[in-house]
DNA sequence: GTTAGCATGTAAGGAGTTACATGATTTT
DNA sequence: AAAATCATGTAACTCCTTACATGCTAAC
């Protein structure tokens, strides 16, 4: 009971995601993740090959010795994700954990989408929005309790929070009307027509 | 050269910024910290405890025996700021950091305007402004190098991203004007005639 | 030929969380 | 009197970053 869901499965479902687009190395999953990721920070190396190990010690993933060009100590190392990686993605990709994890994996979820079900992304997408609308809940309630002289500054900063939590809200209530009547799309995104063909 | 700014500020200008406001013990800080720093996340005791030591340490706090009511073991301790605190605090509110540094503390520092003169809080918003358009310049900037099939959901997810920093923009480009024409509020924040009556 | 970028790793340390440990005070 | 909440702290652990260490390959 001491060793729940790691947080590290961020970058678990990330380098699995992208390994489903083909086989790659370090340095370039690291490039792609970092413009995933984007808004801010960036994956170091001292995370990401120590978790390229352990995916590969944990069967999730394989490697396979690049161009036999590299002939010395450090091949170009090239990996590929397995058949349990794949069902480690898709637990991933499903998973209901706490509050916090779903939060923080929200965004790397939704950029996979593509590769899972409709159920799955309804499933995301109205935790997503009920997380949202209960820290909106508690917040206004926390507000109206506080009737101590409220800082000008400190209340134009909670009443943009706010703002944007509520646009957020309205994003993905958009997004789940566009996944629900597939075909009515009045302002979410394109139809794109083509089924995104496997690699 | 190693031992650079450390993050660990954030709270301490929190903490110092909050005792602005008068005496306050741990508990009491910590619940008053939850709200602010808001959105999520909250401050755990096992943060909590040790920065109050370190700051008094520091000699940035005092603490002062509460009530005479505890004679037990634990008297409920009550912390104030000392002057020394007051300077780290307004060096911690004008401090130009790195980029994340500054994008850290920027909601910090915004609740605390109050407590700062017209010059730093124009340095901070302009600071803040720069940086998310420098972020937004640098996406679009990858946007347009990848010609690679964009996925529909991850683009949609750029999209989303883009709008939410432009608004941010927008919203720190008002706050700006409103600074800077103090008594021209076209559609900043509500004027508060109150000058805000201490304690 | 030397700089810049590709490529893979390890060691040390910072920052914060969870879980544990303890006890006082207030409410029910 | 039991339960909830106030109140203070510590130890262990996790996750991640920084800085270091190494060498190849392409561009200038």
């Amino acid at each position: 009971m001491h060793r729940m869901a790691r947080r590290a499965e961020t970058i678990d479902l990330a380098v699995l995601g992208l390994l489903h687009e083909g086989p790659m190395h370090g340095y370039e999953l690291r490039k792609r993740l970092n413009l995933m990721l984007g808004w801010g920070r960036v994956l170091s190396y001292g995370t990401l090959y120590p978790t390229l190990k352990r995916l590969l010690r944990a069967g999730l993933i394989e490697e396979s010795p690049g161009s036999p060009t590299a002939v010395t100590g450090r091949p170009k190392i090239v990996y590929t994700v397995t058949d349990a990686g794949h069902e480690e993605f898709e637990r991933l990709m499903s998973e209901a954990g706490p509050t916090a994890w779903e939060d923080d994996n929200f965004d790397i979820r939704f950029a996979f989408f593509s590769r899972t079900d409709m159920e799955i992304r309804l499933r995301v997408l109205e935790g997503r929005r009920m997380r949202l609308q209960e820290r909106l809940d508690r917040v206004q309630r926390e507000l109206s309790m506080t009737q101590a002289e409220v800082d000008r500054y400190a209340a134009e900063l909670q009443r943009h929070g706010v703002e944007s939590v509520e646009r957020e809200v309205r994003w993905i209530s958009d997004l789940i009307r566009a996944e629900r009547g597939e075909g009515d799309p009045g302002s979410g995104p394109e139809p794109a027509p083509q089924p995104s063909g496997p690699a």
